[in-house]
Order: structure tokens, then sequence, then C-alpha cells
DNA sequence: TATTGCAGGTGATGATTCGGGCCACGTTTC
DNA sequence: GAAACGTGGCCCGAATCATCACCTGCAATA
């Protein structure tokens, strides 16, 4: 058994055993867990970072810029991303009908397996955490966390979205 | 009001919009509101990544491997960042007596300081989540939280962690 | 009315920074 | 010697900034 003391000795700083450490590990582990299983399903040339792209992206056509924005990146860093994921083959590139400037970025079949691989894939991991920590207390943490995110203006909601 | 075919269209996917986006837009969010508060509090050579050292760091001495463990990070990364931050003035990295290939990484009296900033500056944050959500729910969703990973196996809690 | 001419949106490119991993190496300990 | 600790060098991925080119819509003007 620690004494307090002994327990001030180590973690005795606001960065880390709290909520912002608990958030943080736990996103981290998801991520973890969601690339290693696109990997066992043969996705190798899949990153991490790509879900950039595949989280905000459904089946209508979007543009660099609004997809930068819903990513939190920049659109030059969004342009770079897709360029190379069309290069895999998971999306199209085609100009816009209507705004010649503008591109439509949209799945290819190949891309929309991808995503429904995806949407398999974090069933699967929920149904993990659920084994270890109850069904019932995932699903309270997640309405707890969705109310929170909800009552925050954080300005990225999906359902804000509109795709053509 | 949206049907659902048109929801459909927009976010259909399994990346989007679940518990693996609420954690990652949360934590993130947290993040940049520390970081920034640490900006207008002058410390305008401290980036987000440090955190890594901060938050893994009590007023005992630890080893750079020790600190690559709880940060989940490969030891050379975190030698170089200790170096770095040493440079900055925040840690010390003496020879460690007993075993002269290991070396003490403790806090400055600078390094101190800035811990005592970091927690002042988590504890204004968690005010803000708190003023938006409610002290209630913001409570309990870190409750909840805490649960769910206690529950899961992720070994790199802080209570397991011992300095010298 | 028809034309011209911008302002601003959209995207591509290059240079740079930063974080981090891997390999190899020297040193110390056991 | 073998294993543990830390360092140096190299490379890659990600993300930014600054800049350039281009398209479009709109307004001022001849």
């Amino acid at each position: 058994m620690q004494s307090t003391a002994q327990r001030n000795q180590h973690v005795a700083f606001g960065l880390s055993n709290n909520l912002a450490r608990l958030l943080r590990e736990f996103s981290r582990d998801f991520e973890r867990r969601i690339h290693s299983k696109l990997l066992q399903r043969g996705y190798d040339d899949i990153r991490p970072s790509h879900s950039a792209v595949f989280a905000n992206l459904g089946l209508g056509a979007v543009r660099v810029t609004e997809l930068a924005v819903r990513a939190q990146v920049t659109q030059q860093a969004m342009g770079k991303m897709l360029k190379e994921i069309e290069r895999l083959g998971y999306v199209s590139r085609d100009i816009d009908s209507g705004d010649k400037r503008a591109k439509e970025i949209r799945l290819t079949e190949k891309g929309i397996q991808l995503a429904e691989d995806c949407i398999q894939i974090t069933a699967e991991v929920r149904a993990e955490y659920a084994q270890r920590v109850g069904a019932a207390e995932l699903d309270q943490l997640e309405a707890c966390l969705r109310n929170a995110v909800d009552k925050l203006d954080l300005d990225y909601l999906p359902e804000s979205w509109t795709d053509r």
C-alpha cells in the first residue's frame, strides 16, 4: 500500500490520470485496434491518417475544401492525401460538372467496400470493449460522451453536413 | 427534417459520429485548449507533444526508458525530446549514481513551475467544460470513462508507476 | 446590352517544420 | 559475452505556410 506522499512523488501533475488522459488513451487504443483489424483484412495500404477521408465521406460527392473542414486539416494536406488515396484506388477525383474549378471526390467501388469493412470493424472493436466493460456501461459512456460533445460547440459535427 | 435515405447519403460509414469519433474530437479539443492556455501564460517554447514528458514525470527521478514506456514511444524518440526539453531548461539529465548507463530525469525548478501551471490550466479547461455541459454531467462522464479504461488492460496506467 | 475586369473561391506545388520510428553503435552492468 | 541503457544518423509521414494558377460570378463601364 502506498502512502499519499509516495503517490504524490509519482503522478503529481495535471496532465496525468485525468479526463484528458483518459480520453486520449481510449481514443488511441481505438485507433490502434481499427488499424490492426484493417491490416488483418488485407488493407495494408491504408494508414490511420486516412480515416480523415473515410470518416468524412459518404456516398455523395464532396469537395476537397469541404473534406478538409470536416477533418480539421488544411485544404493542402487533404488534397495531398486524396491524391494518394486516388492512386490507391479508393476514391475518384472528377472535375465538378457545375464548377470547373472544383473536383468531385467520390468513393469508388473499392472505396465503398473498404467503408463497409470499416463499419464491421468498428462494430467488432466496440463489441470487444463491450465484452470487457459491459454493454450497458459502454452504452452509458457513449451517451455521456455524446451529450457532452453535443453541448460543446465543436463545429465539425457530422449532423450538419450536406453532400450532393 | 431529413429522411433516412438522405442521412445515409451523408454520413454513411463506420468511422464517423460514433464512440471513436467522439473520443477523438473531445480529446483533440482538450489538447488544443491546454496548449492555447500555455501560450497565454508565456510558454511559447512548449509544444503539445511535450506533454508526453510532463504528463509522465512527477517529482521523482525517472529514466528515459521508463518515460518512453509511459508515453508509449520509443526510447529514441523520448531521448530526443528530453534533450530538447533540457535545452529549454525544464528538466535535468544527470548520470544515475547507481547505474552509470542510465540517466536520472528530473524536473528543474522551471519545470516544476510549468507543471504547476499545467495543473491550474487543466482545471480551468475542465471548468470551461463543466460550465457548458454541467458539472454533474461532466463528473458522470469522467466516472464512466475511468470505469471503462480501468477494465481495459491498457498497460500504461499511472497507478502502477514507481519513481525514485 | 455586351464587354471587361476584378475579387474571391478552389486546388496544386514546393519548401519547411515537426513527430516519430528504425538501425547501428558505444558504454555499462551482470 | 549477453543484456540493458542511452545516443546519433537517417528516413518517412503528416501538416503547415506561402505562392501560383485557374475558374467563376458579379459589377462597373463603354
